[in-house]
Parts: C-alpha cells; sequence; structure tokens
DNA sequence: TCCCTCGTGTGGTCAGACCACATGGCCTGA
DNA sequence: TCAGGCCATGTGGTCTGACCACACGAGGGA
C-alpha cells in the first residue's frame, strides 16, 4: 500500500496537507486498487463531499487537478453522460504541460527539439516495423497535401504535424505519439514563426517534402533503421535552417 | 495572438468556456505575453478575482490547474515568499500525471518501456559528450551503492533509479531529464513488484550491475554511441527478464 | 537594546444558495 | 392507444460571505 503513493502535486508541505490532496489521494487509492476504471462514474460531488467528509469546494478542486492531467471529463444535466467520469486523454494535459514550460522558458526550444529527435526515431522504427498498408495511405495523404501548390505557411505546418503524429501513431506506442503529439503542439507558435520569417519559403516547403518523402519511403520498405536515421536528419536540419546557429 | 491559444484542458465545449477555463486563459495570456516569469507573485485571489470580475472560487479553480502542471506554488502567511508564486518545477507535474495514467491502464507497461529507451539513448548519448568529472563522480557514487553486499531490493532500486536519473541530469537537456525522471517513478510500483517476486535477486543484481558499469565506462570514454546502445541492450534485457514473454 | 505582541495580508476551508442544463417520466390531448 | 409537451429531478457551474491558520513585520514594553 506504500509503493506510488508519494505522487503528489509539489505543493505537499510536511505539514497538514491541503484538503482537496486528500480527496485526489483518496479517489487515486480507489484508481490504484482497480475500484475505478476508465469509463466509470464518480460519486456526484455532493455525494463524493458527504462520504469523505469534506466541502464540494474541496472535492471540486480535486476534479479540477484531475480533469488536468486527463484522467476525467465532466458533464452536466442528467442521463448516462452526465457527471465526473473517468476517462483517458493525456494528449490535451500533456500538451498544455508543455506549452506551459515552454511558454515560462524554463524548457528550452534546443531540449525540445532534442526530445522530438529521440522520440520521433523510435516512432519511425516502430512504424517501419508495425505500419500497414492503411498507414501508408494516410501518410502519403499527408504528403501530397504538402505538395500543393501555392500552399500558405500556416496549411503546410499542419500538414507537416499531421505527418509526423501519423508515423507516431503507426508506431503503435501510445505513449510515445502522446508525447510527440505534445511537443509538436508545444512548439507550433514558434515553428509557425519562424516559418513566415523565411523569405523563400516555398523553396524550403519542396526541400521538406522531398525528406518527407524519404521518411515515408523507408518505413513502407519496412526499413526501420533508415527511417529513423531519415528522420533524425530532417529534423535537426529543419531546425539548423530556422535557427542557424 | 491567434497562435498557440488553443491549449486547452479538454473540457471546453464549444459554448460557453467555464469561468476557471476564463481566468487560465487569462493568466496565460500574461505568461505567453512575458509579462508573467517563473519568480513572479500572482495577484492576492481576491484581487485577481475582482481584476477579472470573477469570484475567487473561480480564481482558485484555476490556480489549482496551474499548481497541478507545476507552474505555480501557493505559500500561506505575509512577507516575500507567501502568495502565488510563478514557478518552473514539471517534474512532479509529469510523473502525476504519467502514473495516472499508468494506473488507468491507457498507458501500457510496453510503451512505456519503448518511451524510456527512445530517451534514455538520447540522454546517455548526450551524456557521453557533456559529462564531466563531477557527473563522473556521481555515477559511480550510485554504482557503488548498488554494489553494496547484502542490499535490500527497494535500496537496489532506488539507486538504480538515481544512476539513470544522473545520466539524464548529466545530458545537460532539461525536457528529456524530467521526462526520464516521470517514466522512471511511474514504473517504480511496477518495478519494485516484479524485483520482489524474483527468487535469486542477489543474481540479478550482479548482472544489472555489470551493465551499469558499461554503461557508465562508455560515458566516461565518452562514446555516445556504444552508450546509447548499452542503455538500450540494458532496459530491454531487464524488462524482459522480469516478464519474459 | 532586545523581546514579545498583535495587526495585517495571504491562502485554506466551509456552508449554503442559486443557476443552467439534460434526461426521463408523467400528464394531457387527439 | 399514441404522440406530444411539460416539469421534477439530478448533475455540474458559480457566487457570496464568512471564518480559520499562518507568517511576517512593525511597534510597544521590559
Amino acid at each position: 500500500m506504500a509503493a506510488g503513493r508519494d505522487v503528489r502535486t509539489a505543493a505537499s508541505r510536511a505539514g497538514r496537507p491541503r484538503i482537496h490532496e486528500v480527496v485526489l489521494a483518496h479517489i487515486e487509492e480507489e484508481i490504484a486498487q482497480g475500484r475505478l476504471k476508465v469509463g466509470d462514474r464518480l460519486p456526484a460531488e455532493r455525494d463524493l463531499a458527504a462520504g469523505i467528509g469534506v466541502s464540494r469546494t474541496a472535492v471540486r478542486e480535486a476534479i479540477r487537478v484531475l480533469e488536468a492531467m486527463g484522467t476525467v471529463v465532466q458533464n452536466t444535466g442528467s442521463g448516462p453522460d452526465a457527471g465526473t467520469v473517468l476517462s483517458a486523454i493525456p494528449g490535451d494535459a500533456l500538451s498544455h504541460l508543455i506549452s506551459l514550460h515552454v511558454m515560462l522558458a524554463s524548457i528550452g526550444t534546443a531540449d525540445v527539439v532534442r526530445a522530438r529527435v529521440a522520440l520521433e526515431r523510435e516512432s519511425a522504427r516502430l512504424a517501419a516495423r508495425h505500419s500497414g498498408p492503411k498507414d501508408h495511405v494516410r501518410l502519403a495523404g499527408h504528403l501530397a497535401a504538402m505538395a500543393l501548390p501555392g500552399i500558405g505557411v500556416a496549411d503546410f505546418n499542419d500538414a507537416d504535424t499531421a505527418f509526423h503524429l501519423a508515423i507516431a501513431q503507426a508506431s503503435g506506442n501510445v505513449l510515445v505519439a502522446e508525447l510527440t503529439t505534445a511537443l509538436r503542439t508545444a512548439m507550433r507558435p514558434t515553428l509557425l514563426g519562424a516559418l513566415q520569417g523565411q523569405a523563400d519559403f516555398p523553396a524550403i516547403a519542396r526541400v521538406l517534402t522531398t525528406e518527407h518523402q524519404g521518411i515515408h519511403d523507408a518505413i513502407v520498405a519496412g526499413d526501420g533503421d533508415v527511417a529513423a536515421a531519415r528522420v533524425e536528419a530532417h529534423i535537426d536540419a529543419f531546425y539548423a535552417r530556422l535557427a542557424p546557429g
């Protein structure tokens, strides 16, 4: 019962724990014990509060934290979908978290780039092994979207992102895919800003498309090592182009 | 002003945004604009509420989210450290998030392992290039701790974790280090459980220590590729041993 | 001069009220 | 009997206002 219970939200002083942390611990205990699983509904806020013996305010703050973690979704009204439902949507939460820290400059762009390389190398390697025709079609679709003549910066960037995410999803690894998405999302403003400042965007777009094509080919061919190497070269070259030096 | 503003906590329905989300957006805007940075203090909850024109409840819920993300720390009392202070402690938040999703089984153990490999390969490669004597001493210290005769499972695991974290920190990449920590923390209960079920723990500990030594040597020698390869082999072999098949 | 006290500002917590919304059953009318 | 609409009920969303716990710092007393 002791293992894993020490995961707390940073603020737990040595003294009295805040009440909403108690509520949080209570709910997480239920999850850890397997008594609550994805799809289950939490008791109504009022009932939960009464059950634990705290105010509704405290329960709401705890739920707010769980929601921020992507483990809970709330809906008003009555009926089967209403109330607080356990869910498993780590993506938005991760993106939000990373974005905040990038904005706060506690995580530098260069660090994010290296992390992206590490994760997307793995994505590409796994995708080369696990992906099927359906994945390949999707990848080709994004490739085609990026090759459209006269495409704008924002549209290109979205298709670019979609391409990389499709690789991550084709890897079959949920965590790697979510992390990749989160990092991409966090970098989006930076990327857009950098791209918009480029003199000859169409030329850059052509280079990128060629590189993407190479990655796609390696994945379809099932050559994980080549795919990984090409992804790494692609990402590194991309950032080197945007922020020389 | 549009870019990057779409990072929301999943729950933003199409209809009215909830008030605490408005407050959140308000604060994040200040951060994005650079008007708030790490170390700054937010206005007192009551003042902030009055300033935005919402209740203190709403402000508190927004702050609860920021706190869960590791971007804010609250202290009671008066004086310089009191109040709500912008901080940058993504570690606990990341660990908490990943742990929750592992507990909810929305992220499988195998996925975490592959992500660990991806990140720690990068850590090792970077550490081989950037680490200094101080880092090497620290690594050797953890190595020695693991080699203590008669060491218990929990102590061994803690030293093991510390060793891997030291590599991540030596990499100089904050994000990779934080992610590595988060994944390790999330896996801790699983690892401990698996280790405790092993018949011949001392034998396993010897094998692990040998592998760790090899990683250490490669890093000290500055050979990033070898270090990365050894880390990957180490992690893969470890989990294969614990969960055969 | 030093110590203690207390004022003040901050978050922590609570109780209770009211609103918005969606469902589902009941009642009414055809 | 059946179709339609109304409303009771349950859920989260929000606000108000009060009081507590705590820590610093100024000011008064020994």
